[in-house]
DNA sequence: CCAAACAGAATGGACGCTCGTTTTTTGATG
DNA sequence: CATCAAAAAACGAGCGTCCATTCTGTTTGG
């Protein structure tokens, strides 16, 4: 019987923990419950996180983490597309990341919304990590620009974060109305751009 | 819920839990500080709320009715204006409420976000008033469309939708990273309506 | 044989909710 | 207008449950 590593049985715990987090919350989900499905004790639970806080942290730190990677990657992808393109693409691997990881990764982010609302190292986790992925947006932003695709007098900071902005967007809409998808979102991006009739 | 006849009482108990969710998020609110800031008897709330989830429904409810009516207001107003100052405008509006209530309005959106997740009631209470708001802002870019200002093609369900998109991104980047402010975000829109040089 | 890891029952506190009691309101009566 | 009894509303201490965390053995690997 090979030896677990530390940073495995962690991983097992964080597995466990942020399956139940993206279905039923942070707050409702329970040691209890983490414990029976990491298939670990309690005793065992608390000897890699101090308290459910700090488990909640480590969830937040490593979806985010994943999704700013996710996004980083994309982003930075060549060549330049229309910017509706580019954010249906970011869409559909948010959708493709859900699966890929087997649980609900919008939820997780709603989640985690909420959660640095009330704790301020979770806010700095996610704004750490999510300037990451605005500094990629603003990038694309930049590269769209310099191949002809936006104004060449535009600000690639603002078009970035608008860009970015639609994400949430997205997500509450999906959980709201259920009949959005990446398609029809980045439509609305797409159809604000045509040009409208010289005046 | 029970008693139409004294609403006010109702009223009292719903300000009181509105402003303790507001600021601590529902799971957090007790139902001990309810009653506390209510200045009535644990009892007393009981009599008009049979339950904590009930309360958290009717808060849900009292929030997004609120919000769906003042941005309802806004998207209707004449004259049409680009779709980046109609944003603003709600915006504006929005943090606006936020004083005017007493208590911060934004957060409470994603309290109930968060809530819509696992409670299907009030996923249907936010997706039915949520749907009045999209068909303002429909209109909204229906108006701008026909004044000349959107293609005269562009799909007014896309553009509304997108419009309204930037509501929840707006919100989210204020709690992350808290820099954004109604005309930062509304430029976005508009610097990625600039007309590309043609080509 | 020892130290480190683990198990899982036990603990203590928090919180939603109830229920017996007290206060207030109502309205009928002289 | 005063009185009073019955009904309605409000009170608030306490109950039961749930849940994060701990702690005392027990197992396991070296």
């Amino acid at each position: 019987m090979p030896k677990v590593s530390d940073e495995h049985r962690a991983a097992q715990i964080l597995d466990a923990a942020m399956r139940l987090a993206a279905t039923e919350g942070f707050h409702r989900m329970t040691m209890a419950e983490v414990v029976a499905v990491s298939g670990l004790s309690a005793g065992a639970v608390y000897g890699y996180f101090r308290s459910k806080q700090e488990l909640v942290r480590a969830i937040a730190q490593r979806a985010v983490g994943r999704i700013a990677t996710t996004i980083d990657a994309l982003a930075d992808a060549e060549p330049p597309v229309p910017p509706a393109e580019g954010l249906e693409a970011v869409l559909d691997r948010l959708l493709g990341l859900s699966d890929e990881l087997g649980y609900d990764v919008p939820a997780l982010a709603i989640q985690g919304w909420s959660e640095a609302t009330r704790d301020p190292e979770v806010r700095e986790i996610l704004g750490t990590e999510l300037l990451r992925v605005r500094r990629a947006w603003r990038d694309f932003a930049e590269r769209v620009r310099d191949r002809g695709l936006l104004s060449p007098e535009a600000d690639v900071d603002a078009v970035g974060n608008a860009l970015m902005a639609m994400l949430p967007g997205f997500i509450v809409f999906r959980t709201v109305f259920g009949d959005v998808t990446p398609r029809s979102h980045a439509s609305g991006v797409a159809e604000l751009m045509r040009q409208p009739p010289s005046r």
